[in-house]
DNA sequence: TCTAGCACTCTATTGCCAGGAGTGCTAGAA
DNA sequence: TTCTAGCACTCCTGGCAATAGAGTGCTAGA
């Protein structure tokens, strides 16, 4: 089953034609648009090779061949291999650079959202960063009314998070402005679960200086922490949804309804790239390889952006398994890097 | 052109006829599913005087009745005039009810849209209120790094926005305590705008007292004030838009994509409630007699809601023409009824 | 090992026809 | 004057057959 050079390069052939035209793709027309050399004829029995070792399939008998997953993953694979794509990086980079700087990194990600589904004409999903993961700058308490707090946190990366909790006291602004002030000078740069540690043992130290009113406060507001913890199912931005209305691959409206309703709900989205978080580099799903992708006949580029050496979170383009891999790889790529490039400036 | 009692009820059975089942609606359905006590023929004649009045059209020659947007303003009038929708109302106020208080204000909105959605299978839509126009609850400045600050604005019915500024100078964290308990103490339940020109007068006032660096922090801190008001253009909740993938009134997929864009962008439909917020009670808008809802082939159902006196903001249900008013209207009342309810009882 | 040629298969399009739904009109009944 | 039964007419729809086109698979021969 190990293909010979010429095999690869029609097999190749096709998926880039199939990936152009959405047409299947017949033995003539490979022929009249790329120089092999050989016939029509020649071509066809290759194609049939090529099918038998499940490359390629056939709607019917008189129709041309499209790639099956298989192929498409082939077609992949050569990509990374030959770095293929390595040669328009530098022009993609220069796309992605149109992302700017700004003070706020959510709409830094819903911009890169925007920027990726544009120039792919595909859909794009951005998971952000957890902040029960996050190094915190600044975290703040605001009391709303009767038994009822806001926290208000900033991680370094530049992401805020308000939560809202109902506590079984009531505690006065004054002390929740207290806790805030000691938390800001102690605990910047510490993660969550650090500070909810240290309070503990502070509290254990302090407990006869403290009278009993901060004390209380101080479990109240651990209280929360706790909760921001518990409540922490991620954040998506996504972008482009309305792009598959242009795809011929989804002609079927029950498809593209039950895609739109799985990119809405998020949390199916978010555990698609959470599994894939933590490997480097780009990465490519290809329909059923996946659960999610398979279920809705797409595939998946992704590529994770990072802080330092802290993953935060992944990005990537949601496209038929059609896809132009070529171009959307080099982007995602690229767009991860300049994402990571960003949050680095903030701090 | 006015209409007699009997070419009223014939109209309405129409209406409701093609509201039931989008198909055009027979002289011979008629009188198989209404008693009139005419003949098919008779039905056939006022049927021909109702669409030279203007109220029913054609699709061709061989085909039932539809009605046209006269038709439906007909219908609509009529369900106002006889109050024959407070007769569901009851029933569909236990529905809204389902709205349970909660702490964040701006999930309660994202949540009524899901229930007016899910209850209509339309597409829903709700305003939020602006903070530039609200009152403040609490106000809170937080210095991310130099020159960059963050604010963060509570209004009394609950609503929470974080903006970001770039500042011409650095400020402490420590001044920015200072300021942020100083306007707490002093402003609550003010707007933005009095806020302002409260401390513009109290630093007239106070210049000798407050050392340059005070005034100079107090100054920049009311630029990001006066940035908080430039940039508020508004925020919309929506969901169900997925629905209309199940409506037989849009097969043409250019006109979904159309107005699944429209209602992402988010722009148009903000300035269409926008539009509309002033009056009491519920509004229908029908098809073209407004520019949107005409290019998009809808209708509108839509109501604002209130805390104490203030309006707040609007709320409704887009759907086709073929809407089925008499459910929605009641519905879209009820809820915005309760939704007023439940932000007063946040404070 | 490659290729030209031919028979074969399947799809998509077109035209046609019959059936059905619904109207419009008219003459006659109430 | 108003209503209705009946009939001719219009237009849509679905099914059927014929046709053209695209592409394959196979085979014999270079």
């Amino acid at each position: 089953m190990n293909l010979d050079k010429r095999s690869r390069l029609i097999l190749r052939a096709i998926v880039l034609s199939y990936i152009k035209n959405a047409q299947p793709v017949g033995s003539h027309s490979i022929t009249k648009h790329y120089d092999f050399g050989v016939g029509s004829a020649t071509i066809r029995n290759i194609m049939s090779n090529l099918e038998e070792d499940g490359f390629l399939s056939h709607p019917h008998t008189s129709a041309g061949r499209i790639p099956t997953e298989k192929g498409y993953r082939f077609y992949v694979d050569t990509l990374f291999e030959e770095k293929t794509f390595l040669k328009n990086q530098s022009q993609i980079t220069l796309e992605a650079e149109s992302l700017v700087q700004r003070e706020d990194a959510s709409q830094l990600l819903q911009d890169t959202s925007k920027l990726l589904s544009d120039l792919t004409h595909y859909m794009a999903i951005v998971s952000a960063p957890k902040i029960s993961a996050a190094r915190i700058n600044h975290i703040e308490f605001v009391r709303l009314r009767t038994n009822c707090i806001m926290t208000i946190t900033v991680s370094e990366a530049g992401f805020v998070q308000n939560r809202f909790f109902d506590l079984e006291k009531d505690i006065s602004q004054k002390s929740l402005n207290n806790i805030s002030d000691y938390l800001n000078s102690l605990c910047k740069g510490m993660t969550l679960d650090g500070i909810r540690k240290k309070m503990s043992h502070q509290m254990e130290k302090m407990e006869d200086l403290y009278d009993h009113l901060e004390s209380e406060t101080f479990e109240l507001t651990q209280q929360a922490m706790q909760g921001l913890h518990s409540r922490d199912t991620g954040e998506l931005y996504t972008d482009g949804a309305i792009n598959i209305f242009d795809l011929p691959d989804f002609t079927d409206i029950k498809v593209m309804k039950n895609l739109l309703k799985a990119v809405k709900e998020k949390k199916a989205v978010i555990e698609l790239l959470d599994k894939y978080i933590g490997s480097d580099g780009v990465q490519v799903f290809i329909g059923s390889e996946n659960r999610f992708l398979g279920r809705h006949g797409c595939s998946l580029v992704v590529s994770q952006y990072k802080r330092g050496d802290r993953v935060l979170g992944a990005l990537g383009v949601i496209g038929p398994t059609r896809m132009d891999y070529s171009k959307v790889i080099p982007l995602v790529d690229s767009t991860a890097k300049q994402v990571s490039r960003l949050l680095e400036d903030l701090s």
